[in-house]
DNA sequence: GCGTTCATGTAACCTGTTACATGATTCT
DNA sequence: AGAATCATGTAACAGGTTACATGAACGC
């Protein structure tokens, strides 16, 4: 059974994206690391996820290259803070990587490989983690709807991130409706009558 | 705008998948490194992506860890081939993995943080790279349905891969429907009616 | 008083990618 | 003769995760 999936050309400079995420958030807003970790928590972290200490470390080389520059905020009571801005290199640079070609999405499943591998698994354990995932899929899903459901976009970023939104709703739609048809097929009673090494039914 | 995502709750011992990717492959029949690193271009790899390298740097690992075995085959002609096997310990492995959560699939797409950034890009670019990935989609898409159409699962490993199947099916699908509506929605005549910094069209 | 949030980082480690290396065989 | 494929790896580096560290302020 072959799937035969993804021509991966991979360009060094076009495959580093977490710099550019950076430099794409920093131009909607000058923020600090922290802010930036929040970021990427919440809206952009939907297309590219990363770590607070990557993106201190990330920040550092970009302030070494001049992509961004950083501004210290003294604030009283609490500690102080360090803004980063993005400068016009910063902004030469996206443009630069926005004309390279993008890499696919390389998939990385835990429960995928699982799948792959039914007869090796406990099953049970898998029905159980499918629910999960079920739950959380729909949770997403009916998020993101509302969300949608309320933008009419104005500009031309809000038009790019509608559009993201979208995806992000196809994609968590099919994943519930898939989890729901896979927890049906996983049934004993509809596992019973096939072979196979895990389900063994004596009398059947 | 918040999309919030995914919590992730990562234990070091079951984030670890292409150990378990391995493994699982290794469960259908013995392969060598070479043969993995195929099988990880074609089959498994729809759910994990993994090079040559990463292959062999693990089987090295899992070897001594005594979940796989290692036979060398003399060949005449060809250069001689190292065959691994799964080991009752690589099976208890597998099935002690399949029983903790699975974690969900971290995304990281290069192309959705363009879109993110839209209005920092260059527009034609991203619609070109955008028209290609949408042929890429649909490709994968009929492959995937040609395959899926042909198979009536007749035992448990059968049913796991239809399900795998089905799954990238939908996503191709989704995926290429997708990209159709969001070229309409990046054509000029489209974007003329928004105001924003990248278009600006005189006498409009 | 105690936990949480704000805020910034470091260190160690693991994972993944790219390039290099070798040498035989089979196909064109 | 030259290119592609079989087959196995190594080395260097880049990217990502986890745990540790610090300290102030704010709410309960």
């Amino acid at each position: 059974m072959c799937f035969c999936t993804y021509i991966e050309a991979q360009n060094p400079e076009n495959a580093v994206a977490l710099k550019h995420a950076i430099l794409v958030s920093l131009g909607d807003t000058p923020m600090s690391g922290y802010d930036l970790a929040k970021h990427f928590d919440e809206s952009i972290g939907f297309f590219w996820r990363a770590t607070h200490p990557q993106i201190y470390r990330e920040l550092a080389k970009l302030r070494e290259k001049g992509l961004v520059s950083a501004e210290d905020v003294i604030q009283q009571g609490r500690p102080n803070r360090t803004v980063y801005s993005l400068t016009d290199a910063g902004r030469q640079e996206i443009l630069a990587w926005s004309r390279q070609p993008s890499t696919p999405d390389s998939v990385k499943d835990d429960f995928l490989v699982r799948l792959y591998g039914l007869d090796h698994v406990d099953i049970p354990a898998l029905r159980e983690d499918l629910q999960l995932r079920m739950e959380g899929h729909r949770d997403r899903c009916e998020r993101f709807s509302a969300i949608a459901a309320g933008i009419r976009p104005g500009n031309v970023t809000e038009l790019g991130r509608l559009r993201g939104l979208e995806i992000g709703l196809r994609y968590e739609r099919e994943w519930a409706a898939w989890c729901e048809e896979t927890l049906e097929a996983l049934k004993d009673e509809n596992l019973a009558s096939l072979e196979g090494p895990v389900v063994k039914l004596v009398g059947q």
